[in-house]
DNA sequence: TCGATATGATTGACGTGTCAACTACAGGAG
DNA sequence: CTCCTGTAGTTGACACGTCAATCATATCGA
């Protein structure tokens, strides 16, 4: 279980305590997402969403994925995928071809615009990553981090 | 400075790990995000947005605040907090209201509506926070999840 | 083979977020 | 008073995210 090693408390609600650490929490989170993605997009002209797509695509082999795959990569609901992968294909960045396996499914291909404009970009979001993220914090809290992400994740998968 | 005891490295580059780091640590928090979002639009007809403003309006002296002091209260930019609240007064929540001691302003009111709406989505939302953030963690790790967001946010500020 | 059902993916509607441009008023320097 | 600059707030355009509905094809049981 994801939290067994809390305290039981038969509390319902956050005492005023943990609200305020939920609050500052999110607060700070929506402040670096929006300023890493602010930097990426300013330095490369793609969005964080861009970035993780093509990303996944590079990673693939051949790089191409069936869009139910790169849903999954990605971790986006499939109609999210659907619009996000309009607008990139608009700008060149990807292209749709049938799938020979299953004519109902269709595969998402890199274009050489698509990973040109992925790799200009990987330096600038490290950058990004590094400067706003990874140096706010000392080694042993970056580990912190790593396991508070992975509690998370675990107890959000345990809820459903 | 936020980040006096980190390690200096010289490194330009997020190293593997730390990017790993990164990945795992947004990724978690975005599903958090989503899931108690989701909820608590299920739950109450409001949005995290909505709540957030609601909550802030009920907080302040006579339920109204200038428009400023609230995109300030919830440290949205000025346009975003304007479009959101043309969304909010079409529902009835909120109400604008010239402002008298500067006629450039506005203040924004809560209205009835908007009060009892509010106090409705009040449980639920903590009911929220709590199975889906409070839940998963010990008490340390709160503690250490505390310590985390207000060296991010020294760290943001101190970058600008 | 036929029909029911499941699956892969797209679409439209609408709420949300950002940027740049804009309106309108305030307040000070001359 | 007049101009200049700053501040309060809104708007339009467009990217993004979610939901429910839709379409086409696959698959499986009768």
């Amino acid at each position: 279980m994801a939290n067994d090693a809390r305290r039981p408390s038969g509390r319902l609600l956050p005492q005023t305590g943990e609200l305020q650490v939920w609050r500052e929490f999110i607060e700070a989170f929506e402040e670096l997402r929006s300023e890493v993605a602010s930097r990426l997009l300013a330095e490369t002209a793609l969005s964080a969403g861009d970035y993780v797509i093509l990303l996944a695509l590079s990673e693939a082999a051949g790089e191409r994925l069936r869009s139910s795959q790169l849903a999954e990569a990605v971790a986006w609901e499939r109609s999210r995928l659907s619009h996000h992968l309009g607008r990139m294909e608009r700008r060149g960045l990807i292209r749709r071809e049938e799938c020979l396996a299953d004519s109902r499914g269709a595969e998402v291909v890199l274009t050489t615009d698509g990973a040109a404009a992925f790799h200009h970009a990987t330096v600038p979001h490290l950058r990004a990553v590094r400067e706003l993220f990874v140096d706010a914090f000392a080694p042993d809290q970056l580990d912190a981090i790593a396991s508070i992400a992975s509690t998370l994740r675990a107890h959000l998968r345990s809820i459903n």
